[in-house]
DNA sequence: ATGCCCATCGCATAAATATGCGTTTGAAGT
DNA sequence: ACTTCAAACGCATATTTATGCGATGGGCAT
């Protein structure tokens, strides 16, 4: 039997997946409420295996209820409900550490399904939304250019991304002050700046390293 | 009809896929390699809708060859195939654009639906690979804190991470020079660094912004 | 109304950075 | 043998940053 932990301002949708759950047998609904300020406690009470957690909730949003489970649980698997399947909800529930995303009108057979997979450790996610999370994925990599920076280059580069001086660059890695101030002047050169915070920003846009 | 091209560098495979679309009787393999040297070539002769391409080939990887298709065709469905699912390639091939990542020991039934997913703009996983995905997604936000940045002040990092100097930031922001030094003044504080380029690093790592 | 914080501005100065013009050495390639 | 190039270093100097110690005015809250 999986435990279970429902979140939703609906009372017809809470009672539509009680009967689903306990239709199918394997399934134990230990909590069902219509929001999720009081979450941290009631897990600790109630010890669920899997919460599933409404997206658009008033007052606390299931987005933030990710959030406050997730300081305090990282084993709990979390499943977010929604109706929509285009908004940054999704990234930002990924984000706090939800497991899966499933949206409402997916067939009875398929949110069961999502509760099991999930609880074995799987991620289970409608199409489109699995989609559009492999988009954000290849929209993140700005076609990570080459800048035929040499490997002591890479270093110094790498040690004004860690936040030091020229000073603490030379120390570091052991060389002079001049020869430091020589890697960062063809640093410069190749990335097309002319200081160092904008090679740090570009080095980290850019993910040069 | 579906039309598969396949890459994959076991002629086993090869076959056994062949055999397992064309008895299913909605795909048509319009072509099947060994290496996928010439896919941007092979693609404009054949036309597939869909294409299977096998992670580990000799000389050109599947990730080399989904960013050399990429360069060419957005719309080309993209599913990478693996015997491995703990991989760093996992990573990359969705950073360059594949569509789904199917494990080679998934059962037929499995591989037929995500190819059907796929062409239907799905995006087709395995369990355990949407898993990692999810997980690197979370990784990626390092619980961002709140530094308690004023809006004016989050301007001012926003400029200098854009690469302004002083100088710039204040030209842009229409404010005077010595302004912008109390917001910086302040930032520093508030970020605990002591250098712009400190600041800008950990404005982009923590995604402060 | 009294304080507190934000945003704005000023001046001064030590430290760090950016950049120009050089040199030497050694490894890799032709 | 010759060229090319990364890597190391030096010196000089204009500019930029970092930071100390100020100030004024406007909201907002108690």
């Amino acid at each position: 039997m999986i435990k279970v932990l429902l979140y939703d301002d609906s009372n017809q949708f809470r009672e539509a997946i009680a009967l689903l759950l306990d239709g199918s047998g394997d399934f134990e609904i230990v909590g069902s409420f219509n929001n999720c300020e009081t979450a941290t406690t009631d897990i600790s009470m109630l010890h669920p295996d899997v919460i599933l957690m409404d997206i658009d909730m008033p007052n606390t949003t299931g987005i933030e209820g990710v959030r406050m489970i997730r300081q305090k649980n990282d084993s709990i698997k979390i499943i977010m409900l929604t109706v929509f399947d285009n908004n940054k909800n999704i990234y930002d529930a990924i984000r706090f550490g939800a497991n899966g995303y499933v949206l409402k009108k997916s067939a009875p057979a398929a949110i069961i399904n999502a509760i099991k997979d999930v609880f074995e450790g799987g991620a289970p996610m409608n199409s489109s939304i699995a989609t559009q999370v492999l988009q954000m994925f290849a929209g993140m990599s700005p076609a990570t250019q080459n800048y035929g920076l040499s490997e002591k280059e890479k270093e110094v580069l790498q040690s004004l991304v860690d936040g030091n001086s020229y000073k603490m660059v030379a120390a570091s890695l052991k060389i002079s002050i001049d020869t430091v101030r020589t890697h960062i002047r063809n640093i410069y050169e190749k990335l097309q700046v002319n200081s160092k915070s904008a090679a740090v920003a570009k080095a980290l846009k850019d993910r040069i390293l």
